[in-house]
DNA sequence: TGACAAACGATAACTACTATCGTCTAATAG
DNA sequence: CTATTAGACGATAGTAGTTATCGTTTGTCA
């Protein structure tokens, strides 16, 4: 899809929730489509200021939250902001949840192994994967607002 | 494996390594091992703290370095740090690479599927899984010294 | 075009983590 | 079983990443 056409529609979905078209956010939502990596707030930020000098770090991170929120945008990982430990030796997956954060061990037997078709031909050298069942766990219930 | 044995092992290894076998080391190494979590740095203070009052955060932070990097730990996500955003809508997995933390998409059709064999019966709602193949990018060359 | 809710920029504050430095202790060599 | 010493410790200051507050500005809708 063209660049403008994903925009129009970002404006369309801002418009039905109920979400201010601003131009800061326009900029902000252009610049991470536009970037073919996974930034980080401070990278978009950086981007961002080139078009809009005046532009201030907080309204980045805050448009970022309110895309995450509307489901405009997702999260590379679930566990930025803490470190999380595993001294577990025994091969195993995880179950985030994605409200608590809390992280459940699933024994890689219980597992469907996956694996690439086509060994990359980029110089990645594979060690080992990991796998994440995301979802929501029983003590934080079902919501329906899913990201 | 019973406790005691896995800390002997964990004294030998540090043997091994040239590591000094410390009371606070052994009491670090010990709760991590014997909390079926995944705990955050500064949970493992609050457990070790009850045994030795004294104890400083930053030796805890300074120990869970040491044992990341001589193997006897691993994190559960190589994202803690800075949040990293995800503007592709299209289906993907990622490669990430343990050295300079970069993230490469791999389009999901070059994925074998990973699925729960047995649904799991803990009540937790799996709504997407994320896989991630981690290890060493081109750029960084492919050194030895794995975690 | 005017009213108002919400978004903005500036700034302070907070959390997670790392570095520094003087003291203490585990490892080792005698 | 001591003496020596490298390195591990605790205290503390500093940094990076993020969030909260607040007065001003702007997009939306009547």
């Amino acid at each position: 899809m063209q660049l403008e056409a994903i925009i129009q529609q970002f404006e369309d979905r801002c418009h039905k929730l109920g979400l201010a078209v601003t131009h800061q956010r326009t900029v902000i939502y252009r610049e991470l489509i536009a970037t073919g990596e996974h930034p980080t707030p401070e990278a978009v930020y950086e981007r961002v200021k080139k078009q809009i000098p005046a532009v201030s770090l907080g309204t980045v991170y805050k448009s970022i939250k309110t895309f995450l929120d509307a489901g405009l945008l997702r999260e590379v990982s679930l566990h930025h902001g803490s470190q999380r430990l595993d001294a577990n030796t025994s091969p195993h997956h995880h179950m985030v949840c994605r409200q608590c954060r809390r992280i459940f061990d699933v024994p890689a037997d219980q597992v469907e192994p996956a694996k690439l078709k086509n060994p990359p031909e980029t110089g990645f050298e594979v060690e080992r994967l990991s796998i994440e069942f995301w979802g929501v766990c029983a003590a934080c219930g079902h919501p329906r607002n899913h990201r």
